[in-house]
DNA sequence: CATATTTCGGATAAAAATGTCTTTTATTAG
DNA sequence: CTAATAAAAGACATTTTTATCCGAAATATG
């Protein structure tokens, strides 16, 4: 709907990461694609994405697996993951398209754009995994169906 | 960014007519790609998704081409355009790409992305074509670069 | 050290979105 | 009626996104 499919699935395989080393627990692929509902390969992919990015932290071998440190579940906020993945099109990218459209030389719709893009950015920005995880935690919301 | 691609050479081509028609002038698809900067026989395919969808007039033949009574100017909203080319994901679809999220059963972004897409909402059931080709009218937006 | 496990990296495949081309149909003007 | 014009429709091509597969590298355990 805003995000692309592998963006929706890091952000998914975040959360469940968070989630699940507030347990104390590491977390492998497999796991992560089952859990979240998400193919695996696919989401191997995204993970290496934000394992190069320091989103998440990867160890290698038996007892491996996918974890983020509880400090980094609140420094770590959304829109690092978006930005990681889809890049910064959702902050800059003209609603219409254009290769250039600013407040000097808008497209049509631009100034209808500024709140809303405004409001997603700000919400991205402030959302941290630990707040996620936590809803999760306590099961007020859910990764799948 | 947040339509597709083909959903953004609609609102321009659509708005293009518009601003066409309020001169009273009828305008070819040829026309129509030079003027939003779009693929011509794309373009193409998506007037015919919105005239099928009574959203532009199209005349055949000699002197034909697309055409918006100025009543419709008024009653065709945003909203149409986009649910005509792309569906209704953007209102509908979970954020995080959940076959089934809602307040009784949310993803961990529900209630943030709630305020979001309302928002969004609105804007697209409010802004009618004839308010988005008045301000190109008095080149205040742009269609292109 | 040998083996099993798990992520990493690159190649490949399938699906969807974007874009093109060609023929048909409608319509206007001479 | 004929020729020219413009949209409609459908087949085809390209590009991007999504998804899979396999060998390599790292590492824990016995």
């Amino acid at each position: 709907m805003m995000f692309s499919k592998a963006c929706e699935y890091g952000i998914r395989a975040a959360v469940y990461i968070a989630l699940q080393s507030l347990e104390g627990r590491r977390v492998s692929v497999t796991e992560i694609a089952e859990e979240i509902d998400s193919p695996v390969a696919f989401t191997a992919k995204i993970l290496q994405q934000l394992t190069r990015n320091n989103i998440v932290n990867s160890v290698k071998g038996p007892t491996g697996g996918f974890e983020i440190e509880r400090e980094d579940m609140d420094s770590v906020k959304l829109n690092m993951i978006v930005k990681a993945i889809d890049g910064d099109q959702i902050y800059m990218g003209c609603g219409l398209g254009l290769k250039e459209c600013n407040a000097s030389k808008p497209c049509p719709l631009h100034d209808k754009f500024v709140d809303i893009r405004s409001n997603l950015r700000k919400m991205l920005q402030n959302t941290s995994l630990y707040e996620l995880a936590t809803g999760l935690e306590v099961g007020l919301t859910y990764l799948k169906r």
